[in-house]
DNA sequence: TACACTCGTCTCTTGTAAGAGACAAAATCT
DNA sequence: AGATTTTGTCTCTTACAAGAGACGAGTGTA
């Protein structure tokens, strides 16, 4: 069943080398496209993903016959294609959770004013599946599809509620624990802090990833036990005991509503 | 330039046949679910491409792996995953006619209470890509990512304005001819029609897709004379000759303020 | 006008992935 | 309980796709 099979032991990268897989390759392409969220030459694609010019060429060109790349006007950069978001949109017509919970993140960062973000596990990386951004003059920044350390964030503490220490440390690189102002955390620290999560029902953790803001974080249910998301709301680091104990309820009562009909 | 190449011949098919390219085989996997738009065991996923079983498994697994498709919690049916809404949503946050488009025609159908919706072709297919409901006690039928014969909508007629002749009839089956109720159109009289939709800027259909609606529809251009997409409207066949009219100038006036930041 | 790039296409070779098929275990039917 | 189908995994062969590299055309820059 799915299970810690051979080839999710997370990089890897078999040193680059010799004769790729062709699926490989593209899987390799999509994911360059999705951090460099821009068109790019087919060129330093090859580059970017470093495969051979000539197996570029031809994988590039059956994902643009197939509408999953597109090729920009100028006929040389290519970028995501239609099919991609048709199929992108198949997956939330199929799947409740994500289409309730985007409109519950809606709902919440405007009666809220503050920036509200649906966030969950993907191939064990954390990520922002949803954000709306929240009234407030400074933008806090955070983007849909955005890929943080478990570590740093409110959410990460609650999604990984329930697991075994080692499965957490199979999740968890070194360098995740680093936080961006250079802060180490410790693997006990974090664990602990999952497990507190995991009983007070809620999380909130202040200034790790920028010195600013904090993070308030409740969980989602797929299943009894089962943290399937999270909801969050990200707000100054000087917001009031009171409001910010008010934001949490509200949260904690929108969470549930959504883990109602798994 | 990525003219009428080999592969693009359509169809094709070559009679199913032996060593398939992986590639290919998953890009079949993708449609093929994009059809039946729910989870599906990975044995009938195989018959349902027809690839072998033991090839299909193992391309199945490489994409529940990369996220592009998820296993369904029984462990054994698959859909899409969470890895194509993400890259899907980079599509649309790089597409800015998408993106506006999709407000316009939220807006549209919530103003007019009609069905909306926003058109384009999708590799030489007639695809909704976004559509709004509308308020009508009886739901006019139409999901996004839906593909249609070109010649059974008013904006298919937009979309093929200004190509050749012989670009058209490329593009168009002799079923795609034949309306949901057995008329059978005349190829002349479609080319006909798209040389006036070209010239009157809009397109009325009645009738076609089904006998109690007509569709309405509007051209939003990439550049001069190039018809990237349309905007369109469904409404009841008997709807007056009076407001017909409105809803074609508020339509007209909408595709054009999505034309202008090409 | 040479020089140093990058781009897109082609050809040829060889490493390897697609496929056939066999298998045990699980599920389903009778 | 036996019969029948389906599921997931494995092994082995060979057809063929990935890759190396050469080529001409295009672009910039010294």
């Amino acid at each position: 069943m799915q299970d810690g099979n051979a080839s999710a032991v997370s990089a890897g990268e078999k040193i680059s080398g010799s004769r790729e897989k062709g699926l490989n390759r593209v899987l390799e392409i999509l994911e360059f496209l999705h951090t460099t969220q821009r068109a790019i030459g087919i060129g330093d694609l090859a580059k970017g993903v470093n495969a051979p010019r000539s197996t570029t060429y031809t994988l590039v060109r059956s994902l643009v016959d197939a509408g999953l790349l597109e090729m920009e006007s100028d006929g040389n950069r290519v970028y995501f294609g239609k099919k991609l978001y048709l199929y992108g949109m198949d997956y939330v017509r199929g799947n409740d959770l994500l289409r309730r919970g985007r409109q519950e993140v809606d709902n919440l960062s405007r009666e809220t004013g503050e920036t509200s973000e649906l966030c969950m596990l993907q191939s064990g990386r954390y990520t922002i599946v949803h954000a709306s951004p929240g009234t407030r003059p400074f933008r806090i920044s955070s983007a849909t599809g955005l890929q943080i350390p478990l570590p740093w964030t409110a959410s990460g503490r609650l999604l990984l509620a329930g697991l075994e220490r080692t499965e957490i440390e199979g999740m968890v690189s070194d360098d995740d624990l680093v936080l961006p102002d250079g802060r180490k955390l410790r693997l006990d620290d974090f664990v602990a802090d999952i497990g507190k999560a995991e009983v007070t029902g809620y999380c909130v953790t202040s200034g790790l990833v920028d010195a600013y803001t904090k993070c308030l974080a409740a969980p989602v249910f797929s299943a009894p036990g089962k943290v399937e998301a999270t909801m969050c709301l990200v707000v100054p680091i000087d917001t009031s005991e009171e409001r910010t104990g008010e934001l949490i309820g509200l949260l904690r009562d929108r969470a549930a509503r959504l883990s109602i009909a798994a």
